[in-house]
Parts: C-alpha cells; structure tokens; sequence
DNA sequence: CTGAAAGCGCTTACAG
DNA sequence: CTGAAAGCGCTTACAG
C-alpha cells in the first residue's frame, strides 16, 4: 500500500508486464478506440496500479486549469469582504476548484506581489473586489490569459471589464425616501470613500430624493467619511456641533453605523427618539446592534455567485449574457428610524 | 510582446540560435557550473527569449511545492472561522504561497469530495479548523504526504498530529470566578456542543471555579447548547424559568451571547442590572452589542498566525518545537456584568 | 569548457 | 487491432 517512495513506473515496464508493445501501452493512455477490449482491460489495470493513468490525469488536468480560482480584496477588514466570499464559496464548492484568497492589505505593493504570484502558480481566474480599474494594472492578468470579474469596482472602469455591483444610486434614493417618508427634513448622509463609484452613487441617490420632495441639499450635512466606524463617529460629532443639526443620518454603511451609534451614545442621545439612523449593506451586525439597524440591503453573497458564474462562463469561453450586472437592493425597517415628532 | 501563441520553442532551436551544442544549452538550463560566462550570458539570454527558463522554473516550482496552502472549516457561519483565516492569511503574505480557504458545510460527505480535490491539484499543506481527529479522516493526506496543523480540534486527536488552541479550562475558570468576584452565586453556563473539547474545557474550568468558592455545581444551571445564537435564546429562556433562576450566565461564545441577550431583552429584563452576560472569544461583536460585551479573549488570528507558522515548518521538513500549542485566553471586563446587589 | 554519442521515455505515422 | 521503426526533446557519461 505504502509505495510512494518506490521509483515511478515507466510504459516500457508497463509494455513487459502486459506483453504488448508500448505504443499499445501508449494508446490506452490515451483513450484511442483501436484497442481489443481485453488487451485494454489489462493494460489499463496495469497502468492503475502503478500509478501511470493517475499521473497522466494530473498533467492534463494542470494543462486545461490549475483547480484555482482566486480572490483578491483590499483588506479582511470587514464582513463585507467576508459576505462576497461566503458566496463565491457557495458556487465553487459545487465544482472541482478550490477558492484561494488573498489581501492586498490596501497596499499597491502588494497588489503587484500578488499580480506576480499568479504567473508563478496560475490561476483559471479572478475575482477582484473593489480594484482599481486603471487598465494597466490588470496587464499581467491579460498577458497571462487569465479572465477576471471586478465586483463593486473603485474608479473607472474599461468597457470590456465584466463586474458586478447592486443598484447604489436607486438604494441611496430609497434611504432617503424613506426617511423623507418619516417626516424628517434635515436628513444628513455620511459618505464612503468618494473614489469608490459605488459611495458616489448613494449619494447621487440621497440628492435625487431630496431635490424630488422639494428639499434643499445643503452641503453642510453631506460628510466625506470612508467605510470604517472611526468616520462615523467622527462625522456624527461633526454634525451634531451644527448650529442646525439634523434629525436623521444616511451611513455610508452598516459598519459606519456603529461608530454613528456611538458617538449619539457617547453624547446621551437615544436612537431613534433623538435621531434616525439607516444604514447600507445589512451585514449580520445589523440586526444585533441595538436598536437594531434599518439598512438598505445590498445582496453581497449574492454578488460573489454571480461574480463567480460569470468567471465560470468565461473561464469556458463561453459567453456572458452581460457584462455588467447590478442586483437589486431593498430597504429593510428595523428599529434605528422613527416618524420625526411633529413638536420637533 | 505577444508571442504568447507561437509555438513553443525547444533547446535544439536555441542551440542552434547560440551556434552551440543541444548539452550546453541544457546545462545552462541547469545551472551546472562547467560552462564558459560568455557563452552562458549568450545562451542564458536565448533561453530567456524564448520563454524556456519561465518554463524550467515553473516546472522545479511545481514539483517541490504547488504554491497553495488549504484552509478547511466546518462552515464559513461565524466571524471564528474570518478571524482564524485573518491570521493564516496574514502570515502567508510574506511567503510566495497563497491561501486556498474550503467549507464542509458541516457535511461529511463534503469533506470527503474536497479530500479528493487535494489529490488532483495537490497542496503544500493543510490547516483543519474543527477537524474531527478520528485518524482514519486525515488518511488521504497521509498518504499525500501533505502536511497539516489542526485548529480547535473535535473528538480526541492522535499524539503525533501537531495542532494549536487556547486555554479553553483557563478560560472558563476565569469567566467563572470573576462573575463570583462580583457576588455571584447562582451563575448558569450555557456550552457549546459536547463534542467539541474546547467547550468540554470551558465547562471543566467553569466547574473548577465554582468548587473552589465551594458554591453548588448544579445540573440544572448547565444547559446543553451550540455556539449559534438560536441554541442561547433557547436556553436562556429555560433558565429564566427555572423556579430558582441565575444571575449570571457564562455563554458558550460570543456569538451565542447574541441570542442570550435577545432573550433577556425578550423578557424586558436589562443587562447587567437583572442579569450579568460574560462570553467567550472576542469577536468584534462583542464590542459593538448593546451594553458591550464582557467576554474571555480567545487569540483567534494568533492562533491562525502560530498554526500557519507551524505548518510552514512542517512543509520545509524542519521539526517543530512542540506539536501542541495552547495560546492564552484572557478576561476583557466591559459591561454586560455587574456586582450583584445585596437586596437581591 | 565543449561536443559526439548513447540512451530514455514517449509519440506518431505506417504496414500488415 | 498491433508492433517495428523512425523520430522528438531531452539528459548523461565520456573524450578531448
């Protein structure tokens, strides 16, 4: 059983074995139809047993595809990383590749130490989140043939780039409907990072549904923030130091919520009786923080399947139906949003 | 540039190309020391050109490593199995190998189709999160010779497999006599499952603290639970309705602390004031529920850090210090527990 | 240092 | 269906 170590069987030895040439041999490797039945039989017995058909299946299935799909994201920062990955995950399970992921830790350099990992032990392709679309930083993945999906990508990005991303703008329209909807008047958003399309288009939204209901946009209540919690508290303070500060706060998403969450505490002010707060992305910490967190919801698992079908697709020369898709986000009503008294 | 089609050259082409013999151009190839500088820089540059020194080097490559580390978990359901993957990747950056991360999906039959996938596009070596240790499981990498290091082992495992956790029964003693620290006397653990040793530990521990202050261990204040958030609502629900309910409730993790809360809060019962929570890892939950959770910090990237590096000896054949390593738990006092009042 | 020669493991027409 | 023969790409003593 144990003869890993004993020195690898060749065809002529398989040939001596079976007493047929070693073309035979040769053809039934090969799966060729002109071989009697029995003669095939044998031989493939032979080869299974010393481990030649084994070693054959490997060499061809590492020329076709090396069993590797991969990810890579700017940072394990946060569950949004995970959320898309639990979905890429999903689909992958269900075919005979693996999911290695990596991190660029928000580091060029070590997007470019990944880029030239791949050449060494390559990949059948890619998922990026949030990459950069700057044509010429996905060069080595063009000179190496190796097909890619861009989900939620950050500037620019090429025509012909497939990617995947949710309906931002319609998700940032609705938050701030909703709020609208409630009563309140002075609804402030804190914003992500504003070279991120997907950041931009919120608040491209939150515009829209102000300017519809006839309400002013005021500068003053549109914070630059960035994804992490830090910025949320930040901006929050910032707003409530206002002469006129508002009676409700669009996050730029879950995880900024809870530094919103925070710094209202922080200042003894109750949500949502004190303020309203909606959130985006409905990660799982949405509906455990207290109160619990009205967000918009953006499908990520979701977005990692499709991300991953389509590579699929591509990955088989097959066509994609689309080159850009954006699923549906939809508001989910916790408790973090109130009807603004009227006394206020 | 992009000859990326043309055929693939051979040594006979270069040699002729260089004017030197098909042995030269191959001890070139091999770096053997017995050839003239100038006639290596000639050929040397040849090879380059024509992609044949890429192609050696991918070759040698594969052959002593495939470049891929594999990560199996039960299940991609908790921020345990991010946070381990955060330490493992974080290791793993500064190396030329990438991360290769699989879900059982709590099957056994899962587990068994991604054993056969490692046969086909094999790997450096494993780190098994909540592997089972029953030997015959870890058969097919034996007989692979591929490397592994489990994390927080289930059932009993072999004395020769190297593997890392944490102080679980430290742990549990902790939680245990802080919450007596604070006047506690009838305090309630709520485990993980039975069958996991980290849990077994925890309650051991959880036992040990008690005898010590010579208060009863009392069967009805163990409730038998998972680590979901479902299995600590439940549970809590049981011990409120116990005629003689605790004041304190040792969950069996963080994540399970979540339904513990729900519960309480179900109730109309208030945290710390009616009932002190303590939890167990530290997840970054714990610091954003409402009060924020006092819990036991299980090392849980350190634990993804040490197993990686363990594995990474093993893998370059270098022996290792010690094959089990149990990283320390310690008590992160935040505000979901409180002296208990004397009037109560 | 270098090449002619022998050899290895395999594939590919070709002949029967 | 099968094998003898030629050939390919490479490596390995060996001779100079």
């Amino acid at each position: 059983m144990k003869q890993s170590f004993s020195k690898r069987s060749t065809m002529t030895e398989i040939a001596a074995k079976a007493g047929v040439s070693i073309p035979t041999v040769s053809r039934v490797l090969h799966q060729r139809p002109d071989v009697a039945p029995e003669t095939r039989k044998r031989v493939e017995q032979l080869l299974e047993e010393h481990g030649l058909l084994q070693r054959h299946a490997k060499k061809l299935s590492r020329k076709e595809h090396s069993g590797i799909v991969d990810m890579l994201f700017p940072g394990f920062d946060s569950m949004y990383s995970f959320e898309i990955a639990r979905g890429v995950e999903e689909v992958l399970a269900r075919t005979d590749r693996r999911l290695a992921i990596s991190s660029t830790h928000h580091s060029l350099e070590l997007e470019q130490h990944w880029m030239s990992k791949i050449q060494h032990s390559p990949s059948d392709g890619a998922i990026l989140v949030l990459a950069h679309g700057e044509p010429r930083r996905f060069d080595p993945l063009h000179r190496h043939n190796i097909p890619f999906v861009v989900v939620d990508h950050a500037g620019e990005l090429g025509l012909d780039t497939p990617s995947v991303g949710a309906t931002n703008w319609l998700g940032g329209r609705t938050a701030t409907e909703y709020l609208i909807s409630l009563g309140h008047r002075r609804i402030a958003v804190i914003t992500g990072p504003t070279t991120l399309p997907c950041s931009q288009d919120r608040v491209a939204g939150y515009r829209v549904a102000l300017e519809a209901a006839g309400l002013p946009v005021r500068p003053d209540y549109i914070c630059q923030g960035n994804f992490s919690p830090d910025s949320g508290y930040t901006q929050t303070n910032a707003l409530l130091d206002l002469p006129e500060p508002p009676t409700a706060i669009f996050a730029g998403c879950d995880e900024q919520a809870n530094g919103v969450y925070r710094a209202l505490r922080d200042r003894g002010l109750r949500i949502p009786d004190d303020m309203s707060v909606i959130g985006f992305d409905d990660v799982p910490t949405a509906s455990i923080v207290t109160p619990d967190l009205t967000t918009i919801r953006q499908p990520l698992r979701e977005m990692g399947r499709v991300a991953t079908t389509m590579l699929l697709h591509l990955i088989n020369g097959e066509p994609l139906d689309s080159i850009r898709v954006e699923l549906t986000t939809n508001l989910i009503v916790r408790n973090s949003c109130k009807p603004l008294d009227d006394e206020k």
